[in-house]
DNA sequence: CGCTAATATTTTGATTATCAAAGTAATTAG
DNA sequence: CTAATTACTTTGATAATCAAAATATTAGCG
């Protein structure tokens, strides 16, 4: 690897741990205290709408079945999501997020903006495309080996 | 936000989920079955050189104290890593990878490597060097809210 | 129709990850 | 030389995780 590749691997890894203990100190001074971040990014992969199975938030945050299911009995208890047992199949539950679901949706979804947004100053339009085909290029990587 | 903003912005959530479970599956595939992915990012934190402090990975890993302590007890049991009592000043515990540890060490590099170079793929020297620039961004962001 | 398969989810038991707070040991400051 | 500080470990409690077993529902097929 080059030392400039050696460098972005090291600002990967750094960057990495710094996201998410960043998110965490928000959390905490916030009024949604009660949350963790792994819960934060449950409530995120179900949404806004009323859609996604069970089985599809699972997929999208690469865990077990049975470990989704234990981190949402934690938010309905908690107030933040909603089981809706499906009226066609009734094995399939619909997870949708309550009023304060919602509204920490909002706030995640706000931290995400700035982040992104500082993710991307200074370049222009151009240059953003190619940060967005080097994502696409991870991305491409990572289907691969899966 | 633009839309691809929100688009940049979805793209990283989901590298991010999937990079994390990658990584846990080449573990499973290899002959190192007994570690967690937090355990193979403490081994990769720690590094090749005897050097490091307890305190300073824990930083590094944005983790308590205690949090590394009782994660090091399971990283040496497991024959990975080992405790070296500084001489200068006997508060003081270096941490060193074992032989094994090393061994995981350069396999985990080795799959960063590989990542790196895909997420970099058909861009030209000064495609990446405007990638790093996004990165520093980023990092400074960072930086400032901490 | 009536079994058998398959599918979707939940529960359980075991292990790891995590923090805050208390404990231990060594060093530094006054 | 004592008190305060520093570096780390232990403890107790809770969350996160998986694999495997359990439950409930639907689909397939003769």
């Amino acid at each position: 690897m080059t030392p400039q590749g050696q460098r972005i691997n090291d600002k990967l890894v750094a960057v990495y741990n710094d996201i998410v203990h960043l998110e965490e100190i928000e959390i905490k001074k916030s009024q949604f205290k009660d949350l963790s971040i792994k819960e934060i990014h449950t409530i995120n992969a179900i949404g806004m709408y009323h859609r996604k199975t069970s089985s599809e938030v699972a997929q999208a945050l690469k865990v077990t079945p049975g470990t989704l299911s234990v981190s949402i009995n934690n938010l309905v208890r908690k107030d933040y999501v909603e089981r809706l047992r499906s009226d066609d199949d009734h094995r399939i539950i619909h997870l949708g997020l309550t009023r304060r679901g919602r509204l920490m949706y909002r706030l995640h979804q706000s931290f995400h903006r700035q982040m992104v947004q500082s993710f991307l100053t200074g370049l222009d339009p151009q240059e953003v495309t190619l940060v967005e085909k080097a994502l696409d290029n991870l991305q491409h990587f990572l289907d691969e080996h899966a």
